[in-house]
DNA sequence: CCTATTTTGTCGGCTGGATTACAGTTTTTT
DNA sequence: AAAAAACTGTAATCCAGCCGACAAAATAGG
């Protein structure tokens, strides 16, 4: 998938400046002004909404490599239309928009990426809808497990992926639409099966072949 | 949001050759090879993949002005993932891949709309996902048919939309993950309550504002 | 115009998973 | 080290909405 250049990193190094964020800390959040894109160096950022009823939606979750905060300022839109919050220590390059839209100028590799880049998102995104659709809350959960694993883990020699994830379930079901109570039976029953290992409140170990039988396709 | 101008029209039309569907037919279909983009000129299309049980899945509904196919030929990918059928008469221009791309090369504002449009369709596709988290069945039945009638339909005078939905319950069911007879029953409800105009097999009108009243926020 | 096919209405039964409730555990704060 | 706060496990209850079944209506096809 998209990945950046030694070349663009340094043209982004030159235009941006860098921010630390502790767990739990918001980056941005619905209806701030929409002045600056993002790059996140490292940790794991949610994007998400509070509902009116004070509960939380997520409806993506970033990793070191992506871009946050870029389709309201590609949109042109004014507003921040989601939230962003350090789900981890968070380390992010702020780059403001007019430095942004000029890179794209100068650039238009990045530029021609940039489309690329954002076209793999719909597709992303086309394909959580339809998984929402297809599968029950075990195999959204698992889906999830998944790509969080695949994305944020390292894969060791056998065919298990080893990964560090501190997730509370409360956030977990956020992402998949369900209930924190639901998520606890089912991580227990994950692990029991094999699927996952899960030690104390941290994932350290998932099992993509099984985790994939628990997936409709 | 993305709007054609006359001259990318005119250009469009240049490199194309337009095809006329009739309903039910099927434009592309998944795991075909991706070598072209389409453009609708008018007639809805529905982007849809079936199941290993053969059920039906949306995951949008294209309308007249919209392109379809672009996420597979911007993302570099040769087959498609999703395919595509024609929900009434359609009417379509095809366009071959390596005109799409040469166009992008030889009108770099139509280049940067381009990433607006497919930012736009990101932000949708994340407010779909949104909405099946927040809303029940009634809730996402009244936010289809309300983006429906907006796309598709004229405003009247009054606050009211017409238009003419011909449109079964089973193609509804199936783009907001629900079963028919679901669809049937609340159909009839939004009737009876005035949100909209439902005759014989046909959706006529839709009064917004009550419409709105079933939506979760 | 008659027949075949597709679409719609309706109605119980059943169930996945939300909700409520509370106790136990781990982490953080003081 | 004690107290507070945040997180987890489990169990009982309840209900939205899926499923199956079937009759009625509309459309299409010959």
């Amino acid at each position: 998938m998209f990945q950046i250049t030694d070349g663009e990193l340094k043209y982004l190094n030159e235009i941006s400046s860098e921010i630390k964020y502790p767990k739990g800390q918001i980056i941005f959040s619905t209806s701030q002004k929409a002045n600056e894109v993002y790059y996140i160096k490292s940790g794991l950022v949610k994007i998400y909404r509070t509902t009116s009823d004070g509960r939380q939606v997520s409806v993506a979750i970033r990793y070191p490599g992506d871009f946050i905060g870029l389709a309201e300022v590609l949109s042109n839109i004014n507003e921040r239309e989601y939230s962003a919050e350090a789900m981890d220590n968070v380390s992010i390059l702020i780059i403001w928009k007019d430095g942004f839209k000029k890179m794209l100028c100068e650039m238009p590799e990045f530029s021609e990426k940039l489309i690329r880049l954002m076209s793999d998102r719909l597709r992303e995104a086309q394909n959580t809808i339809y998984d929402f659709i297809m599968n029950p809350i075990q195999g959204r959960l698992a889906i999830l497990l998944l790509t969080m694993a695949e994305r944020a883990g390292d894969k060791s020699e056998d065919d298990i992926i080893r990964v560090r994830l501190r997730v509370t379930q409360e956030e977990l079901a956020c992402v998949i639409g369900s209930a924190r109570q639901t998520i606890s039976s089912l991580l227990n029953l994950l692990k029991e099966d094999g699927s996952i290992q899960y030690e104390g409140r941290e994932i350290v170990g998932v099992n993509p072949n099984k985790l994939k039988l628990w997936i409709q396709e």
